[in-house]
DNA sequence: GCTAAATTCAGAC
DNA sequence: CTAACGGTCTGAATTTAGC
């Protein structure tokens, strides 16, 4: 049977979620910044139609901001992914076969269902858009590569009205649509293979779909052949419905301002290493090894620049935050280099393995025993009844001179009382 | 000259 | 007021290390 893939995907997700509780944003242009409030990373269409480009350092174009005012707002992940959390259920009502694919869109398999998909579809719209607030737009098409696709078209085209279902077509309409597609649209294709393949000749979607598998997976890679063959129906991407553990985890983050001194770096090491046990913890997981570096700006050209990391194997690996804490402290002990301008720091822990069935190091006693699996479990609890960090690690620190800039963040709508109080307040800075 | 490990590359969002 | 350019994750390809 030839398959139905829906994905589902919400219109500049992040700009969306501030409007859906501060209407005075709508029909401006807004963009919201990356941590730091560092670059743009999702943007109204009036934000686009000024030029404003994804990633784009927002003190750069002070200038086009003051000219429009544009609206920049901190990113505010606890709302963001509450809203997520509420679409994601929504979809699954539509089918049972879901896999959130990131925290603004998901597959949905709709393979066999015995109905119109494009009415569907428009089901989907309506019942998101009232029970959130968040516009979305719904492709559909017989690989995830397709149904990427027919979203893409769903979304700029505005003939489709926001749903658009490729397996309707026949295959002349097909075509002639892709064709009218830059073969940088499709999903795995990014900036290098675009101009790569163009150079072959390749321009556009349809000039992808009918090159040779064979010339094609001489020369690009394995992934470059399947998502030929997913373009001409062929499924070689599956849904994956369950997610499976992280490989690897990382936290780090860029500075508020500058940091020169090795205490300012080991506490934000220490919070760092803190977030990420705690995720670890939360897949249940242990790890077997740590990676800690920091460095200055690369963009700063006129300083001194130092980058440098180290990554220490554990003896046996582990989840206390503790132990994880105490090794990248010792790391970074051998890379701090007195003198630079540090501007972000991170760790990562790697060599993740299952909880279940550990192999511990034949010489030592494993440190992660049962009176640390008791302290770990009673601090997430606490953190999670009473709110992050109720309880942390003295080394974490306390006035966090280093901490990132969010100078214009919503307060936290559906996560916090506080926070619900204030709909419609507008005295955070709108500017 | 082989395999395994480490690093780099490219991509997604 | 000033200085300021994000964060996490994956899998494949390529390079390097160790035997």
């Amino acid at each position: 049977m030839k398959r139905a893939i829906a994905l589902i995907d919400v219109n500049n997700f992040y700009v969306s979620c501030e409007r859906v509780f501060n209407p005075k944003l709508k029909n401006k242009p807004v963009v919201v910044l990356s941590n730091n409030d560092g670059c743009a990373i999702s943007r109204s269409n009036e934000a686009k139609a000024l030029g404003v480009v994804m990633g784009a350092p927002w003190f750069k174009m002070q200038e086009l901001v003051k000219q429009h005012g544009i609206i920049g707002l901190s990113s505010n992940y606890a709302l963001y992914a509450d809203m997520s959390n509420r679409v994601m259920t929504t979809l699954n009502d539509f089918s049972p076969n879901q896999e959130v694919y990131s925290i603004d869109e998901c597959f949905l398999d709709l393979t066999g269902f015995n109905r119109d998909l494009k009415a569907y579809g428009q089901e989907m719209r309506g019942r998101i858009l009232k029970w959130t607030g968040l516009p979305v737009c719904v492709g559909v098409g017989s690989t995830k590569t397709l149904a990427k696709l027919a979203n893409h078209i769903a979304k700029k085209q505005s003939q489709f009205d926001g749903v658009c279902n490729l397996n309707q077509l026949t295959e002349d309409e097909l075509n002639k649509v892709f064709s009218n597609i830059e073969v940088g649209e499709v999903w795995g294709v990014g900036r290098r293979l675009a101009s790569k393949l163009k150079v072959l000749g390749i321009n556009t979607v349809l000039d992808l779909k009918r090159a040779d598998p064979e010339y094609i997976r001489g020369q690009f890679s394995v992934v470059m052949a399947k998502t030929v063959s997913e373009l001409n129906g062929t499924v070689c991407i599956e849904l994956e419905e369950i997610s499976p553990p992280r490989k690897q985890i990382l936290s780090s983050r860029s500075f508020g301002h500058t940091v020169r001194d090795f205490n300012s770096l080991a506490e934000s090491i220490t919070l760092y290493m803190s977030r990420a046990a705690e995720k670890l913890r939360k897949q249940n997981s242990f790890a077997g090894s740590v990676h800690v570096y920091i460095r200055t700006s690369p963009f700063k050209l006129d300083e001194p620049h130092y980058s440098n990391g180290m990554t220490i194997p554990m003896p046996s690996p582990t989840d206390d935050s503790r132990q994880l804490v105490k090794i990248s402290l010792w790391a970074l002990k051998r890379i701090y280099r007195p003198g630079f301008n540090y501007a972000k720091a991170g760790v990562m822990l790697s060599e993740i393995v299952p909880k279940a069935g550990i192999q511990n190091d034949l010489f030592s006693q494993p440190v992660s025993n049962q009176k640390s699996e008791a302290l770990m479990s009673a601090m997430d609890d606490i953190n999670r009844k009473m709110g992050r960090e109720s309880i942390k690690l003295a080394s974490e620190g306390f006035k966090r001179p280093w901490k990132m800039r969010q100078e214009n963040k919503s307060p936290n709508y559906t996560t916090d009382w506080s926070g619900l109080v204030r709909i419609g307040d507008l005295n955070f800075k709108l500017r």
